[in-house]
DNA sequence: ATATAATATCTCGATTTCGAGATTTATTGT
DNA sequence: ACAATAAATCTCGAAATCGAGATATTATAT
């Protein structure tokens, strides 16, 4: 194949991916719109819940945000009362992001209707085109991790 | 199988997607922020580059951004000499967005740069998986966007 | 013909995110 | 032990985005 078809086919897959993850992330944005809280609180939230406390530094990591973003965040779950800061004693630098019983309880009675909603979001590809999805986009991913 | 087990595909799914999309748009970002514009001036010059002049509003349609926001990109750019306003004879509610000389001019210059770029971050999966995965994430987008 | 609806753009205030740098504590090298 | 370096968190100001609503223009229905 020429060159430069194989750009416009890197190009248009580009093109694709972005629209369909655009539209997906639309979806989803909105069911958890439903629950009061924004995608990134529900980010923090899913992670302490699944997961268990994070040092606040973590959490950034994890879901792939700015120390100075991670802040703020927190600041707003613990006026929320759905998480709490807690001085880790062994490291002095280190904060944890505890969640709390309401928290928990919040993300409880979320999670089901938030795994159903993303199920029927999904609902174009049967079990195995998910399947080969999930391998060649691990395998994009990696590979673009890694330039 | 059980629907149990399907969701947890799902979300897998879902989990995947999001990250490999985050890993492959900061690789893409970094290379256009070389050029001076952060991702959304891009997507309206490219536009503007490959489709020509366009009203404002079918800009924000296109791109997917509110139209408050279209406002604000489109300022920047006409501050930075890179497109100009023209409003519309036949309809004066209408005002076109147009790609200067210089945008132009700047669009020629980076664009087998931004293509190549791409080409470069996708190099993980040869012609045929790409094919596969453009019709496989149309029809993800497809349905979820009917929903 | 005129009132009503719809459309395109913009303004404004609020939210979210970022980057740079400050502060505090821990680790490392000498 | 001490200085230099690294790490975790936070503060601050700027950038980007949104939604609600204002304004101007066009289209529609009576």
């Amino acid at each position: 194949m020429e060159a430069a078809d194989q750009q416009d086919l890197s190009l248009k897959l580009f093109v694709v991916l972005s629209r369909a993850v655009q539209t997906i992330t639309k979806r989803v944005e909105e069911d958890i719109k439903k629950y009061g809280l924004n995608p990134t609180e529900f980010a923090v939230l899913e992670l302490l819940f699944n997961k268990g406390d994070q040092p606040i530094q973590k959490i950034g990591e994890k879901i792939l945000l700015a120390s100075s973003s991670i802040t703020y965040v927190v600041d707003k779950l613990e006026k929320k009362q759905l998480l709490a800061r807690k001085p880790c004693p062994e490291d002095r630098r280190v904060t944890y992001a505890v969640i709390t019983p309401e928290g928990k309880q919040l993300m409880a009675s979320i999670f089901p209707h938030h795994k159903a909603a993303i199920e029927e979001i999904f609902g174009g590809l049967d079990a195995e085109e998910k399947e080969l999805m999930i391998t060649q986009l691990k395998k994009l991913g990696f590979y673009a991790k890694g330039l």
